[in-house]
DNA sequence: CGTCGCATTGATATCGCTCAAATCCGGTGG
DNA sequence: CCACCGGATTTGAGCGATATCAATGCGACG
C-alpha cells in the first residue's frame, strides 16, 4: 500500500469530502484492512477492484461484496468500531481513503453533507436492489434485458460497457459462455442490439 | 387504504421519527403509490408486505424490491420528486407513513436524526449487499450456508426463521423443493441442525 | 514472435426447476 | 368431537437451462 498524493476533484462526490482524501495504491491481494480491526476509513475505488470477504474458520471464504471503479465500501463501518470483514485488492487499485472520524463529525455538524451522504447511500441502495431483483430472475435472457432495462438510458436503453463482456457476466450472475450465448439468441432474435461495447433494446 | 391512529412505538426507530408516522392499512393489492405520483413519504412496514415493481409498456412486470415487516421502502425517494416505480401490498398490510418533507427538514436541522437515517440507510446496504452475494452463488447447498452465516447469531449461527420454509426459499432465491432437499442433504452430512423452524450450523 | 486474456462456439454433464402426488397440521364449522 | 379444508411440507420423476470443459481465433503488448 503507498500513499500516493492528494487526489483530482472527483465527479458526483460531496462536497465536503472533495479535499479530505487521501489517496493510496494497492496492488494485487494486498489487503486494505481486515476483520477485526478499528475502522479508520471509510474507501472510494477510483480504479481497480476491492473484494470484502468473510473467512470462516471452516476454510470457506465468502465474498460479501465486490467494489469496482466508482464504488464506496465500508460506509457501514461508519457505525461500527471495528471492520466486520476482510477487504483485499483484487488487481491494481487506486483508493480514496476517508478518515472515519472525519466523516462522522461532517455528518454531525454540516447537514447538507448530511443530505448528501444519505443521498449517496440511497442512490447505493437502490442501485443494489435492482442488482438483487434481477439475480432472482431465473432465465439468463430476463437478466440481461433486466440490466438494460435498470441501467440502460433513454428510449432505447442504450448501454456502453465500460469493461469486457466477462465483467458485465459476473454483474448479471452468469458465466461469460452463457453471456455470449444469450446475447446471440437476443440478437437473433431482434430484441437487442449489439455493437461492440454498446447495447441497446430493440 | 385507511388511517387508522397514532402508532405505537417502535423500537429501533429513530427518535425524531417517533412521533410523526401515520399508520395506514391496506388490503391486497391495493396501491400505496404509482410511478410518477408526487412523492409525499417514505413508509416502513409494520405488518405485511409491499412489492416495488416496475411494468414496462411489454407487460412485464419486474418486481425491484419486496418490503416485509420492519422494512422502510422509498427511502430513496427522499432525492426525487416522484416515484420511480409503483408500491402495492401483497396481502394486508400496515405501513408508518412519514412525510417526506419532514424528514428532509429533519435531515437538514436535526444532526443526531442525520447520523441515525445514515447508519438506517448503511444497514439495509448492507443487508441488501449480502443477498446480492448470495444470489451469486450457484449451489443450493452454498446458499443456504451463506444464509446462516449472514443471518445467525452465535458461534452456531443460529437462526429462528419469522416465516415458513417456503419464504425462506424465495429470499435465498430457490422452489421451494430445492430447499427441502437441500436443507435434508445438508442435514445427513451433519453440516446443519433442524428442529422445526429453528436451524443452525454444527 | 510468443504470450496472455478476451471472445466465441461446441459438446456434455449436472443441478435445480417443473409437474405431480402424498402427508401433515392448524383452523373452522357443524 | 369430528369432518373438512387449505396451506405447508415432503418426496419422486424427468427435463431443460445453464455450468463446465474444451478448442479456436483474435488483438494487445512486450
Amino acid at each position: 500500500m503507498t500513499h500516493i498524493a492528494s487526489p483530482d476533484r472527483i465527479a458526483n462526490l460531496p462536497a465536503a469530502l472533495q479535499d479530505i482524501g487521501w489517496t493510496f495504491a494497492y496492488t494485487k491481494d494486498d489487503r486494505v484492512f481486515r476483520k477485526g480491526e478499528t475502522v479508520r476509513a471509510v474507501f472510494l475505488v477510483l480504479d481497480g477492484e476491492v473484494c470484502l470477504s468473510r473467512s470462516g474458520k471452516d476454510g470457506g471464504e465468502i465474498v460479501l461484496h465486490r467494489a469496482g471503479r466508482g464504488d464506496f465500501f465500508a460506509e457501514a463501518a461508519l457505525n461500527a468500531t471495528r471492520y466486520q470483514c476482510d477487504a483485499i485488492a483484487s488487481c491494481s487499485t487506486t483508493l480514496l481513503a476517508f478518515p472515519a472520524t472525519t466523516v462522522r463529525a461532517l455528518l454531525g455538524s454540516d447537514p447538507a453533507f448530511a443530505r448528501e451522504w444519505a443521498a449517496l447511500l440511497a442512490r447505493q441502495l437502490h442501485a443494489s436492489r435492482a442488482r438483487l431483483e434481477r439475480l432472482a430472475l431465473r432465465s439468463a435472457a430476463d437478466r440481461v434485458l433486466h440490466y438494460l432495462h435498470t441501467e440502460g438510458s433513454g428510449p432505447r436503453r442504450e448501454v456502453t460497457l465500460a469493461g469486457s463482456l466477462k465483467d458485465l457476466a459476473r454483474e448479471v450472475g452468469l458465466t461469460h459462455e452463457s453471456l455470449y450465448r444469450t446475447l446471440a439468441a437476443l440478437e437473433k432474435k431482434g430484441l437487442v442490439r449489439r455493437e461492440g461495447r454498446h447495447l441497446s433494446l430493440r
